[in-house]
DNA sequence: TGTACATCAGTGAACGCGCGTTCACTGATGTAC
DNA sequence: TGTACATCAGTGAACGCGCGTTCACTGATGTAC
């Protein structure tokens, strides 16, 4: 047996994380698979002794940031409420919404650098974004603290963080880019404030 | 002189409009010229008396969007506030954020068609889009009585319609896509109550 | 330890295709007489 | 009213290009002896 096993995982991994940067920061249909696999130190022909399409390549890019900061995230956030979950919601929040995040072209959010591709995508990418939504949602919702309308309000976050940046990524005004995201925050802490305040305070 | 200047014109708007829809629906990179030129009964070649490039016709596309839907909006909404404004704006996100917004592919709000496209387009592209979301917070703006954070909730009401909306059209579960429309009209509206109820109590 | 071998990750030329754009043309039209 | 003409919106073949994918190959590697 030529090549260890390790090493052919070793080099789908490095395609399919070079393909992740390029797609979020140019959009897929700007990045080719010669593009992909040159940046990965290798040619062309390659690409299919490890995936059967560019979709393949695609689906497991987007998948595959759930691996970087989703994966952050989720340790940030913990699997369980914790004691004064809402902090921690809190800097979720401040922190997706931050400049840096929006700056960060690599390794940004998905939802933000592709969100038309997301639309328009076969099946397997469209249910790549879709666990995407749901890992986000999930993790708001479990360290609210109790509420009746917690899932709810997990979803409205979402929807804010992710509108704030898909909007400042539009536009090219700096300082316009910089109140939509702080008008964002501002409403998004609102609303925790709203939710978790009084419940601790019953508590 | 061959032909009239308004023929010359209506065709041009003509095939304007037959881009918009068709970007609308499939993304700028998905429709070619020929498709568009097509659909407008027109060839291929005619496309240059009347633009200089693709992506001129794409400005115009999207600005186009204004005359339309846009143009609605405006004139709902009226030019200066009104009383019970906030009823207005209460009406224009649970439009922006309904069902019938979301399915209507040819009409739909290009800040939720294509905000990738928007993000990675030229200048002059990204300059349309702008518009558009100035056009949206100064009719939110405008709307809303009057408050000091005015703005501020104003862009924060976009970026929840946009947002909303972004999500839902990229999930394929329906009901996970109704859900997030929901619960972005539900914060949204609440913090039409916060700010305006007080507000108009006061006068 | 050294050599012959089988494997298969990686190579790069080639394919068919659709794209944006150009260009020489054609023919419907309004105008001049 | 009728005819000859100039204009220019619209035509469609052709261009060069980059793409996703295929394929015959090559050569680095681990294994068997």
């Amino acid at each position: 047996m030529p090549y260890s096993a390790e090493h052919k995982s070793r080099t789908r991994r490095r395609i399919v994380e070079c393909a992740r940067v390029m797609f979020n920061r140019h959009g897929f249909n700007e990045v080719s698979i010669d593009k992909v696999m040159a940046e990965a130190g290798l040619t062309r022909g390659g690409f299919y002794n490890h995936f059967k399409t560019k979709d393949e390549l695609y689906t497991e890019a987007v998948a595959s940031f759930l691996e970087g900061r989703g994966k952050t995230w989720r340790d940030d956030a913990g699997v369980e409420p914790v004691n004064g979950g809402p902090q921690t919601v809190q800097a979720m929040i401040e922190s997706y919404l931050s400049a840096e995040h929006l700056e960060d072209l690599d390794g940004q959010c998905p939802m933000i650098a592709l969100p038309s591709d997301a639309a328009r995508a076969t099946p397997n990418v469209r249910s790549a974004y879709e666990g995407l939504l749901r890992a986000m949602v999930w993790l708001f919702e479990n360290n609210l603290t109790e509420h009746e309308e917690c899932r709810q309000n997990a979803m409205g976050l979402a929807a804010l963080c992710v509108g704030g940046m898909v909007l400042s990524r539009t536009v090219d005004d700096e300082n316009l880019a910089s109140e939509i995201r702080e008008a964002s925050k501002s409403i998004a802490l609102g609303q925790l404030d709203g939710i978790s305040a009084p419940n601790r305070a019953a508590k």
